[in-house]
DNA sequence: AATAAATCGTGAAATTTGTAACGATTGCAT
DNA sequence: ATGCAATCGTTACAAATTTCACGATTTATT
């Protein structure tokens, strides 16, 4: 089987979402061309990313919203529940812990780590936060499958070094600093200074 | 001039980043092969992406730290204070409203606004939170540069109008809807599920 | 039943993005 | 001074991504 790029897989994965809100509002059908307009992309991107997945569609009419959804889901989310590991408890990790879509979906906080004595034993949205230390053990004994760094940028890079040995291949990074990890793990860096100017440099040039 | 990509802007915010952290420990120059070995991209990308910006490097030695910091943000910075309007003063909001890194830099936010009567008038970490109405007026008044959308999805659309309306190019959208906006306006889209789902598909296949 | 309209799937073309190769320049050691 | 190692900038090349064009299929209409 041919291998499906990580911009496709996120395409597939917006596709999803706006499935998601097609099946609350009732429709049975749609087509790319339908998808585009409320994607913003293009009619011809969506049936080009949904023809690596299989024939789906069909001519004249469209994508069925139901068995287009679980087409998707099947290859994108085969796993029925993806669980996260939060580093960090301050503002923005306490944001995460109470970031209500997850709720609905196959994410799952498991447990929360800090170096504030003061934080540590607390629980947030019903996720327990432990020491640091624990980290190892708790990630291995939850099969933890992604870790998010939500701690200050000097902390970052020791974060991710006790992810990488509590075999985590998976790092969502808010924190504002490169991480060094090893080609195996998939990183993701999220810098929040960073996404805004981006977006402010695009309008100005 | 040629007109410089956004991924290559992106790119270019993340060298200052770096070069920032450079200047802090007291380095004078750096090499294209640091600045790789240090983001993890490779040296002829950054390489490539400098000369977009002029001949500012010098052979056999590297590039003069404060000079290349220089030549980025005149480029891709030219403003001195680039100013931010939230609105969703929920768990997301408040973390961005209290997100210390932007107090280094250029970024400010000016104001926030709510819907929730309970929320409007107080402030938080130093910026106010004024009703959803007087959006236009206040983002107007005070040049407002990006508007930071941290609203649920069922009022993101609504937002985003007001925002189109108010005379906004630039929007950061973390609500997990797709927005519809007139092609001059900029979006970057941050959706934190398909932000996770994304980087733990990238390790499956 | 035949025609028209809508829409999918896909190979080919075009565009964008990233990589490699290498001449040119600089500083250092001898 | 000369040779060597380091490193930039750039042109050519390769790979990835997107767009185009169009045949094939389905539904609706007359």
């Amino acid at each position: 089987m041919k291998k499906i790029s990580s911009r496709t897989i996120a395409r597939a994965l917006l596709y999803l979402r706006t499935l998601e809100t097609l099946i609350r509002d009732g429709k049975d059908t749609v087509s790319s061309r339908e998808l585009a307009r409320i994607t913003g992309l293009t009619d011809v991107q969506i049936r080009k990313d949904i023809s690596n997945f299989g024939k789906v569609g069909t001519p004249g009419v469209g994508y069925n919203v139901a068995e287009l959804k679980k087409v998707l889901e099947d290859i994108v989310l085969a796993k029925k529940v993806i669980r996260m590991a939060l580093f960090g408890a301050g503002h923005l990790g306490t944001a995460i812990l109470k970031y209500p879509a997850f709720g609905k979906q196959k994410l799952r906080i498991v447990a929360a780590f800090d170096r504030d004595k003061r934080k540590i034993g607390r629980t947030i949205n019903g996720v327990k936060v432990y020491p640091v230390e624990k980290a190892p053990e708790i990630i291995r004994k939850n099969r933890v499958d992604i870790g998010i760094i939500a701690v200050p940028p000097e902390s970052g890079q020791k974060v991710a070094d006790l992810m990488v040995l509590s075999g985590l291949k998976a790092i969502v990074n808010f924190a504002p600093v490169s991480l060094n990890v090893p080609g195996a793990v998939s990183v993701r860096d999220i810098d929040l200074s960073i996404e805004f100017l981006s977006v402010y440099c695009d309008t100005q040039k």
